[in-house]
DNA sequence: TATTGTTATACTCTATAACTATA
DNA sequence: TATAGTTATAGAGTATAACAATA
């Protein structure tokens, strides 16, 4: 009988050597933590939702869009090729979850929405991913909490101006 | 003239709502901060050595094992199936990066380990990586730093108890 | 001409499962 | 029987690039 493979991606931290650079060791430990809460997520959603982080991901902008978005818009928040949204969006509609409707201004775009069904679906997994992420999380203090969600708000910000736009006056636009 | 779509999977925060709570908030800004890195590093194997983050992580645990690894070991500490192992290895050898040798002791087995460009590439590719993540962190002051090493090393152990071994009694070893 | 969205293609990573050769 | 590693397969996610319809 068939050896059952099971693997999670999670620690990294093990290619760290014991003198390495601070931020390095920053950056490793970083990863390890977001894998490890990642793969949890990833089971979680597949196990109980047979879905996925890119779909849960959209489900989520749509979520807070009641207009619904548009493809180029979708693709802009995901940060995603347009081609893939294109791709998770065909998937959700085929189950019932999102649609496109014409929008009513541009005859070559779509909004896309959630379907009733599908926003309750979303509430639901997006409740149970919460109750996920606060028990993985509830080994630290409050006050521990706050430190990091701190400290990593002071790094966003400056990874933001690092890496948001290679070359902003290329206004191209869209689905860029 | 044909459109170059580009982007890069960064700011998945977008999708907390103002009201979120705190644990919620802390695992978004810990995935966005980390994926405005991960971007930046891939781009970065890519562009400069065409390669990949698993192909970098095999050779990194490689570059700390003198006496190379095997498959399993590799699986084991990648986090990954063994097929992975196999087809990632294939190509690495391929570019005579690493070598499969035979194992003393154990005829099924083989040590994969750095070829000496191998090594002399990992180095480079090591050095500039560091580079990378230095840059990327110099908006904290080391303060900052040593704090958040210090509270994600606190997460991360939490972590590991809640999603290390699922079952430990099973100790079918190896490829799992 | 430029933009919206789709299609087609290709590649990497991943898991599952069956298979082989040794142990 | 169990283990080491491979092979085969399948699927998701991603990017690139060309395309049709519309602006």
């Amino acid at each position: 009988m068939a050896r059952e493979e099971r693997a999670m991606r999670t620690d990294v931290e093990t290619r760290a050597g014991p003198d390495d650079h601070q931020s390095l060791r920053l950056w490793l430990r970083l990863l390890a933590c977001t894998n490890l809460i990642e793969t949890q997520v990833r089971q979680g959603l597949k196990a109980g939702y047979s879905t996925t982080l890119p779909r849960f991901d959209l489900m989520a902008q749509l979520d807070r869009a009641e207009e619904g978005l548009k493809m180029g818009e979708l693709s802009r928040r995901m940060m995603v090729t347009g081609g893939n949204v294109t791709g998770i969006t065909d998937m959700l509609e085929k189950e019932q979850l999102v649609v496109r409707e014409p929008d009513s201004a541009d005859r070559r775009a779509y909004r896309v929405r959630l379907t009733r069904e599908g926003r309750r679906q979303f509430r639901r997994m997006a409740a149970e991913h919460e109750r996920w992420v606060i028990e993985l999380m509830d080994g630290l203090s409050r006050r521990q909490r706050d430190q990091l969600v701190e400290l990593l708000g002071v790094l966003k910000t400056q990874l933001a101006h690092r890496t948001a736009s290679p070359d902003p006056s290329n206004g191209k636009g869209a689905n860029q």
